[in-house]
DNA sequence: ATCGTTGTCGATAACGTTTTCGACACAACC
DNA sequence: GGTTGTGTCGAAAACGTTATCGACAACGAT
């Protein structure tokens, strides 16, 4: 009978004879529907293949079992969070809804309210969002941040320890004897990138060698925003021989930049990226980088939000270890 | 005033001082409201910082700008694929909602049905599924298939070329000596996996060597699904020479497998896997796999669904080619 | 017989939005 | 001064669901 192809509770009932409400009813293991009507209503909805629509069950009712997660654009990083989360969720009950706008290329800030705004308090009940730049702590449901870390007194977050691995990264390479060595940066307003900056000039302190601030540029941890500068480092009269960018995605396309230039790596130039995303080991040489434990960062920051939803107490912040992987980009001076 | 941290269209209007109605005019640039009006309501939304909740809206509006991707779970071929659409949707105007359910061992089939129900004809306007057992026709909203083909009269599909690709891995293998060349097999339900061991078939029998179907395993295209062929196969008295798997995961596993019983690759055993998600580079050796264009056909498929969601007339099957990336774990006899 | 209890069911009001349509004011026309 | 337009707005219905609550019947206990 569905007049547009999709079968509504409305059909149901029809069909069984019964009301709506009774349906519902049945569909949410309610009590008092007798045992007989509940089988007939359960029939009937196999045979028309009914299934409750999210939309309307969660503007209703405040409750989905649904998880968002939030994300600018579906690129490795979250792409390989999505997959730890993904295996995480399987024992919990919950489903996952991962959604990305389509953004323009100037509106890439306050993105992550605005997504907030249009499925919170409707379509799921906690969100994590993947690398934002703001987060407003008083939200109607819980969120999870992975990447900001500002102290003890910010959201709830999961986060890797940045200062330490570029710290590694970097002494890495002076460690096989470059000195000048170049940082191309991540996002400026990313905790991450700056820790991962910090780390950068920790470690170039400690080995005696002064920074170099035309060696210190800006990226984005994207391969579009990391070209002009990866061009400016090679460009420079008295070129970098080791380059230390921010996230694999920047190293690679510093990596490009350089063949095309006609350098080698790692005979002319050493290159070491961050995250350690399945796609580092896909360069030729494969590539040196900081590998951060992402699936477990996935599940970590699941478990923590799905915590929050039940009103379990629980530490707010979980910080993981990171690790230098070094494989071929790398080479002595 | 918001009483329970959503703002609503509501509380637009009571601070704006006009109808809900008038609101809604102004946030859809419907004729019929004075300049001066619509000003003011825009001010007091940005003020609020209100964004319209997409479950109300197309609860009523059988029209949201999102397109759902369908997967029972996010692992490396389908969050490739999201890679590969979300880089075309950029220009679309086209948001994006990758959906999982959190799905128990035994409710593998049938969730295709069960997620489109749920979500169409309210949530999005059309739908890429991935890797769906039965999609069917008649439905609500577009819908296109990534992997089976049936032939030209099924759904709308993007695939690749899995009998060519399957026949290159078998004859690469044929080509270095092996003769004693296994095959582990993909999920069943899916023409990909029938596809794939057709080629290894044909290329075998073009080579005049015999199929031992002692040879010829049932996998399903996860880990966990390889982990008992492998071990079959490795342990049979006549021992295969080489291995190939239909797909990466699959052929990972596989390589593990061997691992543990003490087979080296390649030396002892050489392995081809399918797919050439990042991963397969992360092995040590490096898998020789079978590339599919994985971002390509996101690509396509989305082009494919916002074309069929504006009615463009196009063809509704797009097939990509394969291609053999010869890696590290295959080697002459 | 009456009363409470228990079990079963359905009307109905929400949830936050869009859409339709009628109401109203005002200007312009004969 | 009536009639017709034109511009602006809001009341109300609808989307598919869940939750509340009252109606009703059957039954056992007083």
């Amino acid at each position: 009978m569905q007049a547009s192809g999709r079968v509504t509770i409305g059909d149901v009932a029809r069909t069984a004879g019964v009301s709506v409400a009774t349906v519902s009813k049945v569909i949410n293991d309610r009590y008092g529907v007798a045992p007989e009507t509940s089988a007939r209503v359960h029939e009937v909805i196999a045979d028309l293949g009914y299934e409750s629509s999210i939309v309307a069950r969660s503007l209703r009712s405040r409750r989905t079992n649904v998880i968002g997660i939030l994300v600018a654009e579906f690129e490795p990083f979250s792409t390989e969070l999505l997959k730890g989360i993904s295996e995480a969720v399987e024992s919990t009950g919950y489903e996952l809804l991962a959604y990305s706008g389509g953004l323009r290329r100037d509106d890439r800030v306050g993105w992550e309210q605005r997504y907030l705004s249009r499925l919170a308090g409707t379509l799921i009940d906690g969100a994590i969002i993947v690398t934002p730049t703001v987060v407003n702590p008083r939200n109607s449901i819980p969120v999870v941040a992975v990447d900001p870390h500002r102290g003890p007194s910010g959201p709830p977050t999961v986060d890797s320890d940045n200062l330490a691995g570029a710290r590694a990264a970097t002494e890495h390479l002076v460690s096989l004897g470059h000195t000048r060595v170049g940082f191309l940066g991540g996002r400026p307003d990313l905790e991450s990138a700056r820790l991962r900056e910090q780390g950068y000039r920790d470690a170039l302190a400690d080995a005696g060698i002064r920074v170099d601030e035309d060696l210190v540029l800006v990226g984005g941890y994207r391969p579009d925003l990391a070209d002009t500068p990866a061009h400016e480092l090679l460009r420079l009269p008295e070129r970098p021989t080791a380059i230390f960018a921010a996230n694999d995605l920047s190293a690679i396309r510093t990596i490009e930049v350089a063949r095309e230039l006609g350098l080698r790596v790692p005979e002319d130039l050493s290159v070491v990226g961050f995250d350690n995303v399945p796609e580092s080991a896909l360069t030729v040489p494969p590539l040196t980088t900081v590998s951060q434990p992402i699936h477990q960062m996935g599940a970590e920051a699941l478990r923590m939000v799905v915590d929050l939803i039940q009103g379990n107490p629980r530490d707010p912040h979980v910080r993981l270890p990171t690790e230098l992987v070094v494989r071929g980009t790398t080479r002595a001076l």
